[in-house]
DNA sequence: TTGTAAGCGTTATCAG
DNA sequence: CTGATAACGCTTACAA
């Protein structure tokens, strides 16, 4: 591997001379700067990573964390490859490489052996942090030390860190209006955890909207998932087994809708006909599933990207307060939350 | 940031000697090792990657190559985020980060500038491709550098450079015997790509069957497309407008099944009465898909974690020739591919 | 068993 | 505009 020593060498300038050239120093004469570029190129150097961050105490790298649990490994979530292309697309583009962090999975929920450690060692200006819990003690630690995080679908907060979410209140409020004006008065829920963020505010948003819309809140026709499609398909058999079964539900993932869907069909009856259905998400599967499903549509990409901008905004201008973003959502209606068909459109 | 400098000072011993307890050199005395880790867990000591990678010229870092075009972001495929978990696992199993190369989408298909100079700029130990092509001019010289690279689903080789892939011949023959199985015998395939080693074994594996079978091979019963679901259900029109339709379908991806089922769907015929389908991957979409998905199963983290092995194991023998593995898959039949209900049983 | 000291490949601070 | 040279934090002969 060619040096900028030997770069140097055989330019016949200093070594000082050349980074000054390779970093793009204004005060170098134009015929040094194209003899040492031309002599660069001849030989293929290749500056090392290893030796600036050591001298600069800047690596250009961002860590990505992104807990891979083994019964639903998140990084399988259709949802999170989506904001990983985003954060990807937009560090590429500012110049920074993304650290996947590795970590063994322990399996245990928490698998995040010392990420701060882990941050320091590889020196990463900044970290982008999803599908972990919020309350994971490494999650804290990390949010509480003076690297720049931004969490994504996660309320971080820390003096260095903030985070980007979909609008979930207003997603889940758009849902349930759309089942409503479908005609549908017994509205039900499946949930996510509420001990996430996206799952507490899906809820409430839907509880809001119930109440704008003059609708009752019954506690029977709230079912709380995981976001998977398992948990949906059992979720909805509580619903249908209940006296007064719902005539529509909003289930908070695309997941839990298609399990939900199942477990309609399974009973005998037809979405939307019997009982009409809205997820979240949009992920590829809400188009693909017949009939198709209507959702609301996060961006996935523009929450990635967000994070990374947001990541690299408190990288250049270390003052800034850590970002909080809020991206909206949109309903994107397909066949699965169809109005009934009525004999006579009496009543509204 | 406590150097080991610091570290040394204040345990009383020379840099040396806090470097050898650091990596677990034998010749240090109990006594000195416990006061140096004490210490170090004090200062909340971490040793700097930068730094040993510059002297040991390794960075126990694995580079990810995962070109994620625009239009069919490859990170999207759900098959090779299986293959990213799978990769990731081992890789902190074994020691390693994972280092993702963020190129900025060009656009263009080619998307991965200089790939072997951001390696040899981050020192990466070995590197992971995937979703590229093995004609890409960037990739080919990646593979022809002395870097340790292992290919996944692609046929790669180099001095250096070996590949892992699933029997995409045999697949392709479970999948076929298993319609004709089903009592088919005009059987269609929707192929993936003859430019890609998968799409071009799956053909192959498909005439090779038909071939033992005894049936006859069509040139109007085959069809590419490019994995992804648009290109199945143009596929399937296609051969709907046969004088003589297919009565099973074999699609290179449950992708493409999935398009076919929506075509067949829409032209008024019944899956799997009609006609049976058969998919390649069983992504999470196979199962969740009514009717489910029969398909041919590929371990996509299995072959992330073979990928990862193989790496290392020529990072740790470096005279081992390059791996080319080739991983079984299995048929697994869901509802796609029942027989058709006959009035008797009659025949073989 | 431990210490000394020479790098690893850069950048950055001085002078000149 | 350019050149010495001192770091950056660590590993590793080589000595002791």
């Amino acid at each position: 591997m060619t040096t900028i020593r030997e770069l140097a060498a055989r330019s016949g300038v200093s070594v000082a001379t050349v980074s000054r050239v390779l970093n793009d120093y204004e005060d170098v004469s134009e015929k040094t700067r194209r003899k040492v570029l031309r002599i660069a190129q001849e030989l293929d150097y290749t500056p090392s990573a290893a030796a600036r961050t050591l001298v600069t105490q800047r690596s250009h790298v961002l860590g990505i964390v992104l807990v891979t649990g083994e019964s639903h490994p998140d990084l399988q979530h259709p949802f999170l490859q989506e904001v990983l292309v985003g954060v990807k697309r937009l560090a590429g583009e500012e110049g920074y490489d993304l650290l996947l962090f590795a970590t063994a999975d322990t399996g245990n929920g928490f698998g995040t052996p010392d990420l701060v450690k882990r941050c320091r060692y590889h020196r990463v200006d900044g970290v982008v942090l999803m599908g972990v819990h919020a309350h994971d003690p490494e999650v804290q630690k990390l949010s509480s030390s003076n690297i720049p995080c931004v969490a994504v679908d996660l309320d971080l907060l820390g003096r260095r860190t903030g985070y980007v979410i979909s609008d979930n209140v207003a997603g889940a409020g758009l849902a349930v209006r759309h089942l409503r004006e479908a005609g549908r008065t017994r509205i039900a829920l499946i949930g996510g955890p509420t001990a996430t963020r996206p799952g507490a505010d899906r809820l409430l948003g839907y509880r809001e909207e119930l109440g704008r819309l003059g609708l009752p809140y019954r506690d029977d026709y709230v079912q709380e998932g995981d976001f998977y499609a398992e948990s949906g398909y059992a979720a909805m058999q509580t619903l249908l087994a209940l006296a007064e079964p719902p005539d529509a539900v909003f289930a908070a993932s695309d997941l839990m809708a298609v399990g939900a869907m199942r477990a309609i069909e399974h009973g005998g009856l037809r979405v939307p006909d019997d009982i009409a259905i809205v997820g979240f998400d949009d992920i590829q599967l809400a188009s693909l599933v017949r009939p198709g499903l209507t959702t609301v549509r996060q961006d996935g990409q523009g929450l990635g990207v967000a994070a990374a901008e947001a990541v690299v905004r408190m990288l250049v201008k270390p003052d800034v307060s850590p970002p909080v973003r809020v991206l909206p959502v949109e309903l994107v209606v397909r066949e699965s939350s169809r109005a009934p068909a009525v004999t006579a459109g009496v009543g509204g």
